[in-house]
DNA sequence: GCATGATCATGC
DNA sequence: GCATGATCATGC
């Protein structure tokens, strides 16, 4: 890397010198902390969207940009990442988005392994410079709430190692074009740049041009870092508190082997497969009370040998549990539900960044019970399950079909069940009486998405 | 039996 | 008070 003065105000071979160095810009907005540095026309700031790290490198760390394989801070091995924090509806800060790594080259990452990857190579050790999202400032003028320099834990780095074997397993067999996010567990494989046909790219082992996409650590994933790191540093300052979880995996022990994650958490609800829910509450329900809604979802935290509510992997995977009932036929009784839109946000929302697309395309983790002809319900298995990419298109056709007749004043009749196999749209309120607002100033019953019972019953059919 | 409309119960 | 996941109810 180049200096762009002759000595540099940190060691930049050393990281925790960098860190601290960048540990000042705490509190600070873009503009005032790089001031001194630099003058005005030379900042090299054009006001383009993404471009505030590029920003700090030049004028507050004082080196060129370099996009090759290395870290940014080369000798130190430290990788530099800027993100945005937003506020959440309760108040609290949370990552506006997934952290994008390294942009994945299809045709070159087949060739490498895991402990030699550049992927492990350019973002072992993150420089993460949190800053305050704020829709009406001028980029220059947003707050750096805070710095840290991120470190995966071992089982953290374990998983991801997974993941990434994951995501590449998938590009040898010639499926780049179908990599999804919902693939895997904290690193994603996140599409990156345009997704126009100019931008597609070769793969190895098809003849399918496939979206170019990047690694990157998930949402929810860098909420984790937030609330794990700087919250315990920074209690008042607003940050969401640590999440009322617990891990599933409780040493990294348990993760050797050939077993990946997914699949210890199947053998481990496995031994309860044809028990029935009295006999699974006699082993494990303890004080849990049968009445309630989640009482099926809680029972299946119990098989799992969790006492909290929430699993932390899943949590900082974005992992969904949902829990699906089958009639004695092994068929889904009900289609499944998803929260409800806003007429008037969802015409304003482009399929590619759309609520729906978020919500659907990710990992789920299906909790199957079954009835019998007595109508007693046991449980049959649990299942990760993520969309295929050839049913994605065909929710796409949907909602871009939903978003269509609500702009054109027909927000009362919305695709019906019969007009995709995929998914539909139907009434999700609390009564008749639970409407919001449409385009054209109607106002109608809350509506949202739903996955077809037929469509579900398919996907639990074939699964193994 | 299924599509569609409607609403319940919990938890935040 | 409301969002959400889940399920019930009706009628063709």
């Amino acid at each position: 890397m180049s200096y762009l003065v002759d000595k540099l105000p940190y060691d930049p071979q050393n990281p925790e010198a960098i860190y601290s160095y960048a540990k000042k810009l705490e509190g600070s907005k873009f503009r005032d902390a790089c001031s001194w540095v630099i003058s005005e026309e030379s900042t090299g700031y054009g006001g383009n969207k993404g471009h505030l790290g590029q920003y700090l490198e030049k004028n507050y760390f004082l080196y060129e940009l370099n996009s090759d394989q290395n870290p940014d801070f080369k000798e130190a091995g430290v990788e530099l990442k800027v993100t945005p924090l937003k506020k959440l509806k309760n108040g609290h800060l949370g990552s506006k988005e997934r952290i994008v790594l390294n942009i994945i080259n299809y045709m070159e990452v087949v060739k490498e392994d895991w402990n030699t990857s550049s992927f492990l190579h350019k973002n072992s050790l993150l420089l993460l410079i949190f800053y305050l999202f704020e829709s009406d400032k001028d980029r220059l003028d947003y707050l750096i709430k805070f710095v840290t320099l991120w470190e995966y834990c071992s089982v953290d780095l374990e998983i991801i190692r997974q993941d990434w074997e994951r995501i590449v397993a998938k590009i040898r067999d010639g499926h780049a074009h179908e990599l999804s996010e919902g693939d895997s567990l904290y690193l994603g494989a996140c599409t990156k740049g345009i997704t126009s046909a100019s931008s597609l790219r070769d793969q190895p082992h098809s003849t399918i041009k496939a979206k170019q996409r990047a690694f990157c650590l998930k949402q929810k994933y860098v909420n984790y870092i937030i609330s794990s790191t700087i919250a315990a540093e920074m209690p008042t300052k607003g940050i969401q508190n640590t999440l009322d979880v617990e891990p599933f995996i409780k040493d990294i022990s348990e993760l050797k082997g050939a077993r990946s994650f997914e699949e210890i958490i199947l053998d481990r609800l496995s031994i309860y497969s044809g028990q029935t829910v009295d006999e699974i509450h006699e082993l494990v329900g303890g004080e849990l009370n049968n009445d309630a809604k989640g009482y099926y979802a809680s029972l299946a935290l119990r098989m799992l040998g969790l006492k909290k509510s929430k699993i932390e992997e899943f949590e900082k995977g974005n992992v969904d549990v949902k829990i699906i009932r089958l009639n004695q036929n092994a068929t889904p009784k009900e289609s499944m539900s998803f929260p409800y839109f806003k007429y008037k946000e969802i015409v304003e929302e482009k399929w590619d960044n759309s609520t729906l697309l978020n919500t659907i395309d990710k990992k789920f983790f299906f909790v199957i019970y079954q009835e019998d002809e007595f109508g007693i319900l046991w449980f049959k298995k649990g299942m990760f399950w993520t969309i295929p990419s050839d049913d994605l298109k065909k929710v796409e056709r949907v909602w871009k079909e939903t978003v269509s007749r609500i702009i054109s004043g027909r927000a009362a009749d919305l695709p019906r069940i019969s007009d995709s196999e995929v998914c539909h749209v139907r009434p999700h309120a609390r009564n008749k009486e639970d409407t919001c607002e449409t385009p054209d100033g109607q106002q109608l019953i809350k509506k949202s998405f739903w996955l077809n019972a037929k469509y579900l019953n398919e996907q639990v059919a074939n699964y193994n």
